[in-house]
RNA sequence: GGGCGAGUGGCGGAAUUGGUAUACGCACGACACUUAAAAUGUCGCUCCGUUCGCGGAUUGAGGGUUCGAGUCCCUCCUUGCCCACCA
C-alpha cells in the first residue's frame, strides 16, 4: 500500500473534476443554490480564517450532490473599494491592475482547497458587463423616484475625501480608514430606503427567512422602528409652531422645556424674536464643528443654550414653557424637536439637572391592575406620601429619573389615575380630534447615502440637463464605462476625480439632445454586492439582468454563509434592492436568501484577531503545502461550532491528518467476502444518520467526531467487508473530498464518488437490541447493567435489586418507588 | 445605557433537549518498536480520598422546582458580540 499522500492525490483529483465537470450537472429535479459571500481581494492574499466558511458550503454543497440535487455554488469578487484605489493613487497606475493582481492571487489559494467552484460563473464587480446592471438598476430606482438628490449634510470622511452612509460609520469613525467623521452639507445621491422600513422590518419574520435569532434581532434593531405621536406646539407671539415627536405622549403633563437640535429649520424661521441670536448662532455654528465622535463621547456632557425671548405652549394645559437649541436632540430623527420630560426621561433630566430646569413628576411607578378603582390608587398615593417613601418621593423632588410605565398622577387634569398606556390612547385622540398631532411612525434606519467622491467605483448614470434636469442614461447607452483619469486622488471638492475629463463629463442630454453634465459621483463598494447572486445565475446575459426562467429555476439562494458583521450592511441593502426588483418584475421572490448561517471567526493562536499589524497570519498554502487540503479542511470543520469565534492551533490539523491517515490505512483490513457484524452495522447505520443530521444543522464538529469513533470502532477489525469501507468514504467524502475520491477509485471504481448516492440508514438497524442499563439510587448512579433493550420496569426492578451495589446501599432502608425510563434507567428511591 | 449570546478538565469542545457529565480531538505521562530520535501502536489522563473493591466532590457563585438539573426558574458574578443621546 501506499502512503497517504496528499500533494500528489489532491492536485490530480482537483484536474479531474475541473476538466470532467464532474459538479456540473445543472438538469437535475432538486436544485440548490449556495452561495458566500464573496472576497474584497486585497494583495495581501488569505489568511486560513477566509476559507471557513467556503469550507463550510463546499461540504454543504457536496453533501446535496450526493442527495442528487443539482448545486450552483460560485465564487466571484467584490472588487470595487479602497484598498485598490490607495494603491492606485500611491503607484499612479490603474486599479484595474491592482484588483486582476489580486484576484489572481486569491484564485490560485481557493484552488488549492479542491472546492466545487464553477469558475464559468465567475464574476467580477468592476467588470463592465456586470455593473452595467448595477447602473441599470440605479436607473430603475431613479425612475421610481427611490433615488433622489439631497442637500443635507452628510456624514464626510475628511481622509478618504468622500460622504458614507450611516451604515459605514464605526463608533463615529470612518470604517476604512478610522478618521473621525464630520458632518457636511453637501450634494449627494440618497436611496429611499425608508420606504422599504417596514417591508424589511415585516418580512424578516416572513417564511421565506430562516435566519439566526442574532442577525435578525440585529436588524429589526437597525430599523429600530418605533410607534409615537407628532403634534404641534404653538410658539407664543408668533404664527409659528414647532412639531415634535414623541413615544410617551403620557408623560405630556411633565414636558418643562422644548429642545430642538441645531440644524433644526425653526430657528432661522423666528430669528426676529430671539433676544440672544449671536449666541444662539455661536452654538449652532460650534456644535456643527463637531465630529461625529465627539458627539458621542461628549454624551454625558450635555451642552444647549436657551432661546430668549420666545415661549412654547403645551396645548393639554397651556403652560408656558422655554424653548432650548441643544445637540443631544438629532436632526435627522423625527421632526428634530422633542419635549422635554425630565422626571421621565434620562437625557432631560441630565439636562434639567445641568441647567436648573424644573422638574416635574406626572407618572406614579406602580402597575396598577385596571380594575382598580382611582380611590383605592389615591388611598396607596397618600401612604406613600405618609411613610415619605423616599425612592417615590423622590421623583416628585426631582432627585430621581422614573422612565417606565405607570400611573397618571399629580397635575395629569381629566387623564389622572390612567395607566402609561391608557393615556397615549386617549391622548392620541385628542389630539387628533383637535387636528394637532396625529399617530406616527419613525425610524432609526435613514436613507441610503449613496454617492461617493471617489474614482473607483460604478459611475452613477446620470446626466444633467440645464433644460430637463436630472436624466438617466437610457438602457441602450448602458454601461457608463469608468473611463481612464490623469490622477486617481479625491479632489475634496465634492467632486469625484472624474470630474477633471471634461471630454467625458460634456456630453448630450438623451432627452432634449441639449447640453449635459455627466454625474461625476461614483456608486458606493456596497452597490455590487447588493445583487451579484443574480449574475451567478446567469453571468453571461448582456440583454437583461437576468433571465426570468433561470432566476425562477434557481432563486432563492438556498444557503447564504458569511460573516456577522454584514448583519446591517450588505444584508440590509441586498434585500432592499430584491424587494426593489421584486417590485418591478425582475425577480420572482421577495426576499433574496432563504437560510443564513453566520461563520465565526478563527482567530490567531494567540486568542487576538489574525492581522498583519499582530505578525499572527497563518497562511492555508503553508498549512496545505504541509498537512493537505483535506487536513485542513476537517480541522476547520472539527474546530468546534462552527458559528463560533475560536483560536487557530496548527496542532489541531495534525490531529486531523492522523485521522485521514487512519482512514486511508483501514483500506488494508478490506476482504472480499461479506463480513456479518451486528455491532459494526448497527454504528454504521447510526453514523449515516448523524453525519446527514449534523451537516444540515451545521454541526460540522459533530458529524465528524462520529466519523472518527466509526473509523477507529473499523480499525478495531481484523477484517472489513468492501461495503463497509464504501460508507465509511462516503460520508467522510463531503469533508475530505481528495481522499474519498482516491480510496474510492482504489477500490476500482470507475465514476467519481461525488456521483454516487448518499447512503440511506435503516431504522431497524439503529435499533439496539442490548442497552446498558443505569441503575440509580435516590438518583444517583449505582451500578449499570447490559440487559435486553426492551426489558420491563418490573424486570429491570428484579434484576436491580438482586444486585450487590444495590443491596448494600439500599441496607434496611424503605423502598418509596421506583421510576423507570425505557430502555435507559431505573431509579430506585429509597428513604434517607 | 439597550439588544443578543456564553461560562463544562491543562486546551478546543461533547452531552439524544430533564435521564450514565467530561464523547471526539489536542496537549501531557508510561510502555512497546528503535542503536537513538521522529513516526506509529498500547495503556493512562476532572479533582480528592482509597484497604485498588470502591467512596466522595464537581458543569462561574448561591438558592429553588424535580425521583433526577450542565440543561428549567430566581438572584448575583464574569465575559463575548452588535447597537448606542433615535425622545
Amino acid at each position: 500500500m501506499d502512503k497517504y499522500e496528499p500533494k500528489k492525490i489532491e492536485a490530480k483529483w482537483q484536474k479531474y473534476w475541473d476538466k470532467n465537470g464532474t459538479y456540473k450537472d445543472y438538469g437535475r429535479k432538486k436544485r440548490f443554490y449556495a452561495l458566500d459571500m464573496f472576497p474584497y481581494p486585497s494583495g495581501a492574499g488569505l489568511h486560513v480564517g477566509h476559507p471557513k466558511g467556503y469550507i463550510a458550503t463546499d461540504t454543504f454543497s457536496r453533501y446535496k450532490i450526493l442527495q442528487g440535487y443539482s448545486v450552483i455554488h460560485p465564487m466571484g469578487w467584490d472588487a470595487f473599494g479602497l484598498p485598490a484605489e490607495n494603491f492606485a493613487i500611491k503607484n499612479k497606475t490603474n486599479p484595474n491592475i491592482f484588483t486582476a493582481k489580486s484576484v489572481a492571487i486569491f484564485k490560485k489559494q481557493l484552488e488549492k482547497f479542491g472546492f466545487t467552484y464553477d469558475w464559468d460563473r465567475e464574476i467580477n464587480t468592476t467588470d463592465p458587463g456586470f455593473y452595467k446592471w448595477t447602473q441599470w438598476i440605479f436607473t430603475k430606482l431613479f425612475e421610481k423616484g427611490l433615488a433622489y438628490e439631497s442637500n443635507e449634510p452628510i456624514n464626510w470622511c475628511p481622509s478618504c475625501k468622500t460622504g458614507l452612509s450611516n451604515e459605514d460609520l464605526e463608533d463615529g469613525k470612518c470604517e476604512r480608514c478610522g478618521s473621525e467623521i464630520e458632518q457636511k452639507p453637501m450634494r449627494q445621491w440618497v436611496l429611499k430606503m425608508t420606504d422599504y422600513a417596514d417591508r424589511l422590518l415585516y418580512d424578516l419574520d416572513s417564511e421565506d427567512l430562516d435566519w439566526e435569532d442574532m442577525i435578525v434581532e440585529q436588524q429589526r434593531n437597525w430599523i429600530g422602528r418605533s410607534e409615537g405621536v407628532q403634534f404641534e406646539l404653538k410658539i407664543s407671539g408668533t404664527n409659528e409652531e414647532i412639531e415634535v415627536y414623541t413615544t410617551r405622549i403620557d408623560t405630556v403633563f411633565g414636558m418643562t422645556y422644548v429642545v430642538v437640535a441645531p440644524e433644526h429649520k425653526i430657528i432661522e424661521k423666528i430669528k426676529d424674536k430671539i433676544e440672544n441670536y449671536p449666541e444662539i448662532e455661536e452654538y449652532i455654528l460650534r456644535a456643527n464643528k463637531k465630529t461625529a465622535l465627539e458627539r458621542t463621547e461628549l454624551q454625558k456632557e450635555k451642552t444647549g443654550v436657551e432661546i430668549k425671548g420666545v415661549k412654547i405652549i403645551n396645548p393639554f394645559n397651556q403652560e408656558e414653557l422655554s424653548l432650548f437649541v441643544a445637540d443631544y436632540v438629532i436632526g435627522g430623527y423625527g421632526t428634530g424637536a422633542v419635549m422635554a420630560v425630565p422626571a421621565h426621561d434620562e437625557r432631560d433630566f441630565e439636562f434639567a439637572k445641568k441647567y436648573n430646569l424644573p422638574i416635574k413628576g406626572v407618572i406614579f411607578p406602580e402597575k396598577i391592575d385596571s380594575g382598580l378603582m382611582i380611590n383605592d390608587i389615591e388611598e396607596k398615593f397618600k401612604k406613600f406620601k405618609e411613610k415619605s417613601d423616599k425612592s417615590i418621593l423622590d421623583i416628585w423632588k426631582g432627585n430621581r429619573v422614573f422612565t417606565e410605565d405607570g400611573v397618571l398622577w399629580d397635575n395629569s387634569k381629566n387623564y389622572f389615575g390612567l395607566t402609561s398606556q391608557e393615556a397615549r390612547k386617549k391622548m392620541t385622540a385628542w389630539l387628533e380630534k383637535n387636528k394637532l398631532g396625529q399617530k406616527k411612525v419613525n425610524y432609526k434606519m435613514r436613507d441610503w447615502v449613496f454617492s461617493r467622491q471617489r474614482y473607483w467605483g460604478e459611475p452613477i448614470p446620470i446626466i444633467h440637463c440645464e433644460k430637463c434636469g436630472a436624466v438617466a442614461v437610457p438602457e441602450n447607452q448602458l454601461p457608463v464605462i469608468l473611463p481612464e483619469v490623469e490622477n486617481y486622488e479625491p479632489t475634496g471638492t465634492g467632486e469625484s476625480p472624474l470630474a477633471s475629463i471634461t471630454d467625458w463629463v460634456n456630453t448630450t442630454c438623451p432627452k432634449c439632445g441639449g447640453k449635459g453634465k455627466r454625474e461625476t459621483n461614483t456608486m458606493p463598494q456596497w452597490a455590487g454586492s447588493s445583487w451579484y447572486y443574480l449574475r451567478y445565475i446567469d453571468p453571461k446575459n448582456s440583454f437583461a439582468l437576468v433571465d426570468k426562467d433561470l432566476e425562477k429555476k434557481w432563486m432563492p439562494v438556498d444557503l447564504y454563509v458569511g460573516g456577522a458583521e454584514h448583519a446591517t450592511r450588505h444584508l440590509l441593502y441586498a434585500r432592499f434592492w430584491h424587494k426593489f426588483l421584486f417590485d418591478i418584475g425582475a425577480v420572482s421572490t421577495k426576499e433574496p436568501f432563504k437560510r443564513l448561517v453566520h461563520v465565526g471567526l478563527i482567530l490567531a493562536e494567540d486568542g487576538k484577531k489574525m492581522s498583519k499589524r499582530w505578525g499572527n497570519v497563518v497562511n492555508p498554502d503553508d498549512i496545505i503545502s504541509q498537512f493537505g487540503a483535506d487536513a485542513i479542511r476537517v480541522y476547520e470543520m472539527f474546530m468546534g461550532p462552527f458559528t463560533q469565534s475560536i483560536a487557530w492551533s496548527t496542532k489541531g490539523v495534525v490531529g486531523t491528518k492522523r485521522f485521514l491517515e487512519k482512514v486511508w490505512k483501514i483500506q488494508e483490513k478490506i476482504s472480499e467476502q461479506e463480513i456479518v457484524n451486528n455491532k459494526l452495522n448497527n454504528l454504521i447505520h447510526k453514523t449515516i444518520k448523524k453525519v446527514g443530521e449534523d451537516i444540515e444543522n451545521f454541526r460540522f464538529n459533530t458529524a465528524i467526531s462520529a466519523l472518527m469513533i466509526l473509523a477507529n470502532e473499523m480499525e478495531k477489525q481484523s477484517e472489513l467487508s468492501i461495503t463497509n469501507y464504501q460508507l465509511l468514504i462516503t460520508l467522510l467524502s463531503p469533508f475530505a473530498p481528495h481522499l474519498a475520491e482516491e480510496l474510492w477509485r482504489n477500490l476500482g471504481n470507475k465514476k467519481s464518488i461525488f456521483q454516487e448516492a448518499w447512503p440511506a440508514y435503516d431504522l431497524e438497524m439503529i435499533k439496539d437490541e442490548e442497552i446498558e442499563l443505569i441503575i440509580q439510587i435516590n438518583g444517583k448512579v449505582r451500578d449499570k447493567i447490559i440487559v435486553s433493550a426492551d426489558i420491563s420496569e418490573d424486570e429491570a426492578k428484579k434484576i436491580a435489586l438482586e444486585r450487590e451495589k444495590v443491596k448494600n446501599h439500599i441496607a434496611e432502608k424503605e423502598i418509596r418507588k421506583n421510576i423507570f425510563v425505557k430502555g435507559r434507567l431505573i431509579n430506585i428511591v429509597i428513604s434517607l
